[in-house]
DNA sequence: GTCAATTTGTGCGTATGTATG
DNA sequence: ACATACATACGCACAAATTGA
């Protein structure tokens, strides 16, 4: 499972073989992560370490915390497809604080921007709109 | 500076700190952060909590680590402009540690997402490319 | 309602490795 | 060769919130 000579670091293992599990949909969405004390255990490596690979999946917007009560794989929202006008363009970033309060955005979720031909700009939540070229 | 007794904790105090002189000009892009230690040692607190702190900075997509030589405040890149084509969809999301090798991403640069009529997806690099609807 | 157990958050310290200058 | 600086990994302790007996 986990190889301490290896070259990859030991928390990106474990990252990764989450992540393999949530991809392959061992662990669905909603399902709790094993607890991170569980995780150290399990591997025979520190929490620190779980805690780690544990924030890795979070910037990638995987899995969401519900302190104290666990860590679970984050389920989609629904999709909401905004066409685009002619001109405009577009560009992802991270949010700003304020953008995250203001969307209610969890971690590692970027957002889409629209920018109009006069420079105005329309921010959108990535989890939750999809834009489109009719 | 720091306030050991503020509900708020001390790696997002410093975080907050970093932050405004960035978003000031107080930090100009391309110039360093003082060392993990030279911050610790200023603020009266531990390498490991400096870190935390500039942890969230990347994980903002605002400095970058070059290491050993040190943090430095993010660079903006060169864009690239990609016309859309009829009936595409764009979304967009965090890479995986894979991806994130594959394009050269910087953390904390999302990836946009382009979705052809017939499934075929393309991933381009958030900070180096925008969309456009001609 | 209370209390204990569980789980994540925060913070500290230490040690070692690796790459740069 | 040496010092500097970030990366990884371990350990410990306590806080805060939820859950369930």
């Amino acid at each position: 499972m986990i190889d301490h000579s290896a070259d990859r670091a030991v928390f990106r293992q474990l990252a990764d073989l989450l992540r393999d599990q949530i991809k392959s949909g061992e662990l669905g969405p909603g399902e709790p992560l094993p607890s991170e004390l569980r995780l150290a255990q399990d591997y025979g490596i520190s929490r620190t370490t779980v805690r780690q690979a544990i924030g890795q999946l979070r910037t990638e917007g995987l899995v969401t915390v519900d302190r104290p009560r666990g860590t679970f794989v984050r389920v989609p929202e629904p999709v909401e497809v905004v066409p685009l006008a002619r001109g405009e363009r577009v560009s992802a970033r991270m949010p700003t604080d304020a953008e995250r309060r203001k969307h209610r955005l969890g971690e590692g979720t970027p957002v889409l921007v629209v920018t109009a031909p006069d420079g105005t700009e329309t921010v959108h939540p990535a989890d939750r709109v999809h834009l489109t070229r009719p």
